[in-house]
DNA sequence: GTATTATTAGAGTCATTACTCTAAAAGGTC
DNA sequence: GACCTTTTAGAGTAATGACTCTAATAATAC
């Protein structure tokens, strides 16, 4: 692997660790054993690194957000486009952590931003509409519009919101688990609008998703079911 | 007002202003044409400074989320705590834009923030069952949780979302306007479980909200549409 | 007035961090 | 092997920013 990639790998796995902000580019460094000198060399600066792999992140996404052309939408689709969105979302997990900033810093990859937002807007509208057309959700178009947006909310805030409220603080190590209340969370908001043919296919596809709220553990209760797991 | 109170005051507009990350606490002094020393003797850091602002913060946010005992909930409840809410996200916004690291550095603070949340969760939980007893909406229990939570991801979201997507840097001279869409989005998470007799009140009360989308525009219908502006 | 305490100024420190510079090594070509 | 280009090392720099320290000033008590 070339070290320009190896040092888009290194970043992404430590800004996911840690966070943009904590990870400087002698870290970086350090942790490949290379010269900041030589960082230096395939990178102009750490914002070229970021951008790099917002551009990673970017084709991702869109790629899964794709609709297929030839068939209808299936229910599955739906589980599908879920399960690969948030799990892309966790994989480059930093990047919706310190957007702002990173925009802000930026004004091309604020620009980019910006058109990759509306690309992905518009996807995630076309999903409803194809939904619509194959019958398993009725919903107006500007319903729709507004749908897509709170989709879009709810899932690029989803880790930052368990980061702020889960209790422990090494969350990276439980991820799956923690994917399955974003899931649950975004069927719900779609769910007054299944047609009564699919929604009790929808609803038991929802219930293999919900989660334990551990963000709703008290110091105490989170000990108890820690006892609980333990002792069943 | 004493140089403490005045600290707060300062760093509050100036954390808004340009985000806790960027305001050093040199800034803070120099804008109050204090000295360092001076604020280092009101507060032992800069930690201690937000603790503070998040706990105005906090019994703000609580005190608007107060469900009437003596009284059924009403559809303009509703608008209510919205509007009051919002404005308070509005007035401290640097909060949730730099959460994470404001958590991250500070365990007291962040097991203070999962108390507030967890809290704040309830009261959201206690106005929907407000609503669900008044007949103004129809819904479980568990689904009562979970569109809790989508509120509660939304609602501080929202700023975090628009100064990510919006067009112009400077937005913060727009903020009224700007309220509008994330109540508008607010209204829509609840809608479909509106009763048959009050649907049509509140879709009346939501269409006040109705956002120009500045998150669609692109750097050339922006122009067009000031332009639009300009000639009407 | 004097002693005591609360408040303020402002120069200075120390750690951090993005980034530069020079020169050496490695790789390729003839 | 000589020449040229690409890659790397690593010491160094300049700016920044949170925080400290000492001493002066104001406020208060007696």
């Amino acid at each position: 692997m070339s070290t320009k990639e190896r040092i888009l790998d290194a970043s992404l796995q430590l800004f996911n660790e840690q966070g943009e902000r904590k990870v400087t580019t002698n870290h970086i460094a350090a942790h490949l054993a290379i010269s900041p000198g030589n960082l230096y060399y395939h990178f102009k600066n750490k914002q070229a690194i970021i951008f790099a792999l917002f551009e990673r992140y970017e084709s991702r996404v869109l790629d899964i957000l794709q609709v297929p052309e030839e068939r209808a939408l299936q229910p599955l689709d739906k589980l599908r486009y879920l399960q690969d969105i948030f799990t892309g979302l966790w994989d480059y997990r930093f990047m919706h952590r310190d957007m702002e900033h990173l925009l802000l810093a930026d004004a091309e990859l604020h620009a980019r931003y910006r058109a990759f937002f509306r690309l992905c807007l518009n996807q995630v509208q076309q999903i409803f509409r194809g939904l619509n057309a194959a019958g398993i959700i009725r919903i107006s178009e500007d319903d729709i519009a507004s749908l897509a947006l709170n989709t879009w909310i709810v899932v690029t805030s989803w880790f930052s919101f368990l980061r702020c409220n889960l209790l422990s603080a090494d969350v990276d190590a439980i991820s799956p688990e923690l994917l399955r209340g974003g899931i649950y969370q975004v069927f719900t908001l779609e769910r007054p609008y299944l047609t009564d043919e699919y929604r009790e296919a929808m609803n038991q596809l929802q219930q293999q998703f919900v989660p334990r709220p551990q963000w709703l553990e008290t110091e105490e209760s989170a000990e108890e079911s820690v006892e609980k797991e333990q002792r069943g």
